[in-house]
DNA sequence: AACGGCGTGTATAACGTTGTAAAACTTGAG
DNA sequence: CTCAAGTTTTACAACGTTATACACGCCGTT
């Protein structure tokens, strides 16, 4: 059986509470009392019962991070960067996946999924406004990602407008002008909305037409989905000079496409794809990507989460965490002259 | 405050017991009284405190995975078959990454990094069989992966040896004559020596000799270290006509390469890869690699860990997958005659 | 010599749940 | 109408921890 507080309080012929003293490093112990009940620690090997701690303080230590897929690779290294910056302060993360479905973010976000936890990050694909307004759940909620809620949460993000109209100029600088989004999701929600908000802007910002045939909506965002916008695209007659991805998977596997189409980037089309994932960047064509600062991201949203656990939680904030265009083969150049008007 | 219990019973006018045995579906309750009790908790809002139920029963719900890397795809697939299987067990994931170090390693076999576990299911690198004989945790332990231990502790893998035998086979009966081999790991421990094991094997078995210095050790398994390694035997001065990576970002990362010296995949050099990773279907040359059936693995290693708790236990046992080489456009057609003897 | 104040250690009561054993109700037979 | 046997409900203790309030001894001061 393992040993509790009563095994060493006996041990060492104390009391309970002065052996927790010790595991708690109270201030009012003398060093040699101190010094003997850690000799009793430590020798019958004790290690606190978390559950009863929690029981008594009302904290676990245990913060969830839900996320729609761990198969993408973005989502991958966040996880690890929430993961790490937790333990820094003495948190474990508990990982939850919701698939981006409306049905289990919802039961994230009301504490049905995971019951243990003293707070949550929670990157929503799906969910709505009205879905979070009428949470009873009391555990702190911080939201990631491209949705723009009208909340009391905080709400940690790049300016995805911005770095879309970044990705936008880069491609409209290098004479590029008919620019393709891929990504835009099908279905009542418009996850993507800011990022194709960013794409509209800069073309009007350039003077170009926003031309809506050349948006794809998808039902994932997965490599094959990639794959089967930019077909779309393509069977549709059209033929644009540039395609900007919602996120690096579905940028590669709009590149196999058009590898499989005699097509070739970026001589014919352009790619930039967001999220600059490791696999952009050992492609027969490296990938131009938008690079968010995974790493703030984490610790950012860690360290929300934590304040408001600990009440000194500020007024509900919209956090901005940096972005970069990192610029690689894939947008190497200008158009190739035979293509223009191709059609 | 949340509510408790005790708030429950008074509502509805009964003992706290009344409303646990509803809660718990224990069966001696009458229907009349069980729609009474059940009416109070739902005006309520009653749900329970797992902390205290812990603490009261020894169990938490939680089983920890860990595992050396969430950036690889392949472990990310992994952890979400963990998931979905623990999820029908009306379990909860937490999952830990490594890094594959081993200290890390240690910590999370020894019970350190999460302390508040049913059960762990752990992927080890870089461990040793010594690392585990005086582990002195209780809580079951099921290994997962290649790495082979003598100890009563249930493993869940394919059959690497034999995995490995059928992609040099493979590459033989494509009329390949000289295989290289990447990722046997460097240090003393040798994860991959199943796989090289396996290599060699095959090798012999066609009556081929197997050059070692066409093994490249790495330390890593990322796309990097594949197409170091990679450099690195062509800086040597070989010439291979056929690769075979630890695991599909090492393969690509190694055909990056190949592509990037002007080698010609599958014509001069065919690659296969490990894991069947989403991402080898979408390159410009879509990979051939050893696909494991990671749904078993899944959920046989959460079956195998529930066992072990529920004292079920049969005799520790090691656990066989199944596994199927899938050939794509990386190993398509026999060598291009101008390669033989080229160096 | 008595007293207040401070620093250190201790008994006790929670936290919310479930297992045990016993109490309170039924039911049916004598 | 009573009693035994069975069924349903209840009171209470325990799980391991920490907060509260108090007791104790030791100072220096009056």
């Amino acid at each position: 059986m393992r040993v509790s507080l009563k095994d060493v309080a006996a041990h060492a012929g104390v009391s309970i509470k002065t052996v927790s003293n010790v595991v708690n490093n109270y201030q009012h112990v003398t060093p040699a009392m101190r010094e003997r009940v850690q000799r009793s620690i430590d020798v019958l090997g004790y290690r606190p019962n978390l559950a009863a701690r929690h029981l008594r303080k009302g904290r676990t230590g245990i913060i969830a991070l839900a996320l729609p897929e761990l198969g993408n690779p973005y989502f991958a290294e966040l996880a690890a960067s929430v993961i790490d910056a937790a333990s820094q302060h003495d948190y474990i993360v508990l990982l939850d996946h919701t698939g981006g479905s409306r049905e289990q973010e919802l039961l994230v976000s009301q504490g049905f999924r995971a019951r243990v936890i003293d707070g949550l990050i929670l990157s929503p694909i799906e969910l709505e406004t009205e879905d979070l307004r009428d949470r009873s759940e009391d555990v702190p909620l911080v939201l990631l990602g491209e949705r723009d809620y009208d909340l009391p949460y905080d709400h940690i993000a790049i300016d995805n407008v911005a770095a879309a109209r970044a990705a936008v100029r880069h491609l409209i600088g290098l004479g590029r002008r008919e620019v393709a989004f891929i990504g835009a999701r099908r279905g009542r929600s418009e996850p993507a909305q800011l990022r194709v908000r960013g794409w509209r802007e800069e073309l009007a910002a350039a003077g170009l037409p926003a031309d809506e045939g050349l948006v794809a909506a998808t039902d994932g965002w997965g490599h094959a989905d990639g794959a089967l916008a930019m077909n779309h695209i393509l069977d549709s007659g059209r033929r644009p000079d540039a395609v900007f991805a919602y996120n690096d998977p579905m940028a590669i596997g709009a590149m196999r496409v058009l590898h499989e189409r005699g097509l070739r980037v970026p001589e014919d089309i352009a790619v930039v794809g967001f999220d600059d994932v490791i696999e952009g960047r050992f492609g027969a064509v490296t990938l131009t990507s938008v690079s968010p600062d995974k790493a703030a991201i984490g610790r950012l949203a860690v360290e929300s989460v934590l304040a408001r656990l600990h009440d000194r939680a500020p007024e509900p904030r919209r956090i901005w965490a940096d972005h970069q265009l990192v610029e690689r083969e894939s947008t190497l150049g200008r158009p190739a002259a035979t293509n223009r008007g191709a059609a």
